[in-house]
DNA sequence: CGTCTGATTAGG
DNA sequence: CTAATCAGACGA
């Protein structure tokens, strides 16, 4: 996708990029997976954000830049989320790509998770998580701050969504975010086997 | 400095 | 249900 495609509201953005393809070229090979979850992470005023009271740190720095880069950062010392800076400069908003549908490169995405050829059968499993989905695609802290738009690690164009096909709900795992818990700001498609699964107290929030 | 904790996952 | 596992964030 091109520069302009990133420039438009966020809430917006993570809507239009379900159903992109998430590229990632390197040395190992050729991964690719079409976006079928994803966050939207509103900046300062948005609790559950890193961004959350313009907090600007080594972190977090890259979402004060440019839409359409890549926003990376470690969770619990071991996993990666990988991000969509988005907003306009100084304006720290993001997506956060929670799952992907895997479409290239699957022997190696299995090998990233798992360390051996598997069956078919644990296909769901390589790219419906956060962490999962950085995994299996190879993305490091090396890809923090790429050009989604020209780099190794790119957009491009995937599938046509209907709204019709588009769920809305809350986010995942931010009991801390006080009243922002409650924001319908997760973005899926609905009835797509690759979304992630998500945790119990969650099961009921369907709109 | 010391302490707490997380935009997660795998395993029992 | 919980352990894993550590850098970021923050208070002293």
């Amino acid at each position: 996708m091109d520069t302009a495609f990133f420039h438009t509201p966020t809430l917006l953005l993570a809507k239009k990029l379900l159903g992109k393809k998430l590229v990632h070229e390197t040395p190992e090979g050729k991964t690719a997976g079409l976006i079928v979850e994803v966050e939207a992470y509103m900046g300062p005023e948005d609790k559950a954000a890193h961004s959350y009271g313009g907090r600007k740190t080594e972190r977090t720095k890259m979402m004060y830049d440019r839409p359409g880069l890549a926003y990376i950062f470690r969770i619990y010392g071991m996993h990666l989320c990988f991000n969509i800076v988005s907003g306009p400069v100084n304006k720290p908003e993001a997506v956060l790509v929670r799952a992907l549908e895997p479409i290239e490169g699957i022997p190696l995405m299995t090998i990233r998770r798992t360390g051996k050829q598997q069956t078919k059968a644990n296909m769901v499993n390589l790219t419906n998580g956060p962490g999962k989905l950085s995994q299996a695609m190879g993305i490091t802290m090396s890809e923090y701050g790429l050009d989604l738009c020209t780099s190794r690690l790119r957009v491009e164009e995937g599938i046509s969504i209907d709204e019709q096909e588009i769920a809305t709900g809350p986010r995942i795992n931010i009991d801390y975010a006080e009243e922002a818990i409650h924001f319908p700001w997760r973005f899926w498609m609905k009835d797509n086997p690759y979304v992630s699964k998500v945790p119990k107290r969650y099961r009921l929030d369907h709109m």
